[in-house]
RNA sequence: CGACACCUGAUGAU
DNA sequence: ATCATCAGGTGTCG
C-alpha cells in the first residue's frame, strides 16, 4: 500500500507478516491507510489487492444491503471489511486504486512511478 | 548434467546457449542424457535443475493423467517435458537426483565429490 | 470458469 | 545487487 496526496508519496506499507493471511493485511493495510486521514481529506489510495479495491468500491454496499451476506455463503474477514467500508464512506474524497504489484527490489522507482501516474491523472 | 555409472563419471553437458532458456537447456541436457541409455541400463543422472528433477519425479504423472494441463493454465515447455517423461518411463532403472549447481571453475572436484557421494550412498 | 495477491523452493544471466 | 524463468500451495471475490 502506497499513500499519495499532493503527488507526494507520504507513507508505504511494506511489512511482512506470516501469522496473518495474505487478504487480512491488505485489509489492514488499507484500514491504517484510512485511519491516518481526516474525514475530508482529498486522497489516493493505492493497493495491489484488487480483492480490497473491489470490495471497497463494488461488492460492500451490497453486502451491507443484504445484511452482510454473500450469494455464497458469508463474508470472509468481516470484521475487517467492515471496518474498512465504514472507514472509506467516511471519506468521500478518497479515491482507492489498483495498481499491479511492485517487485519487492524495485521500491523506488516503483513509488516513482505511482507518484507519476498520480500527477497525470490529476493535472 | 552428469552421468554416473558404476561410480564413474562418463560423460557431462556444459554447454552454454544463450539462445534458449534455462529451462529449455536444462530438459533437453536431460533429454539426451536419456537417450544414450538403453531401456535396462541402470544410471545416476544428477542434473542441478530442481524444475527438471521434480517434473520427471513428481509433477508429470498428474500432469499426463490430466491432459498434460496445469492448475493455472498449460505446461510450459510441453514439447520437451513430455519427451523427457517418455524416455525416463522407458528406463525404470534410471534416478534422476538433483545436486546443487557446481561452481564452473570448480569442475574437477565436483565430479569428484558426485562420484563419491555416489559410492557412498550405494554401498 | 476468471481475476488479483501472498508464501515457499530452485535454477539461469549480467 | 537485479533481471528472468520455473514449480506448488493458500487466501479471496464474481
Amino acid at each position: 500500500m502506497v499513500y499519495v496526496m499532493d503527488g507526494r508519496i507520504l507513507a508505504s506499507d511494506h511489512g511482512e507478516d506470516p501469522a496473518t493471511t495474505n487478504n487480512r493485511m491488505e485489509f489492514t493495510a488499507m484500514i491504517h491507510g484510512l485511519e491516518m486521514l481526516g474525514p475530508a481529506e482529498e486522497m489516493d489510495v493505492y493497493t495491489d489487492s484488487q480483492l480490497v479495491v473491489n470490495t471497497l468500491t463494488q461488492w460492500a454496499a451490497g453486502w451491507k444491503r443484504n445484511g452482510w451476506k454473500r450469494r455464497d455463503g458469508e463474508v470472509k474477514n468481516l470484521d475487517l471489511v467492515r471496518l474498512a467500508y465504514e472507514l472509506f464512506l467516511e471519506r468521500p474524497n478518497v479515491r482507492i486504486r489498483w495498481i499491479k504489484a511492485h517487485d519487492g527490489s524495485l521500491w523506488n522507482e516503483y513509488a516513482d512511478a505511482l507518484s507519476t501516474a498520480y500527477l497525470r491523472s490529476e493535472v
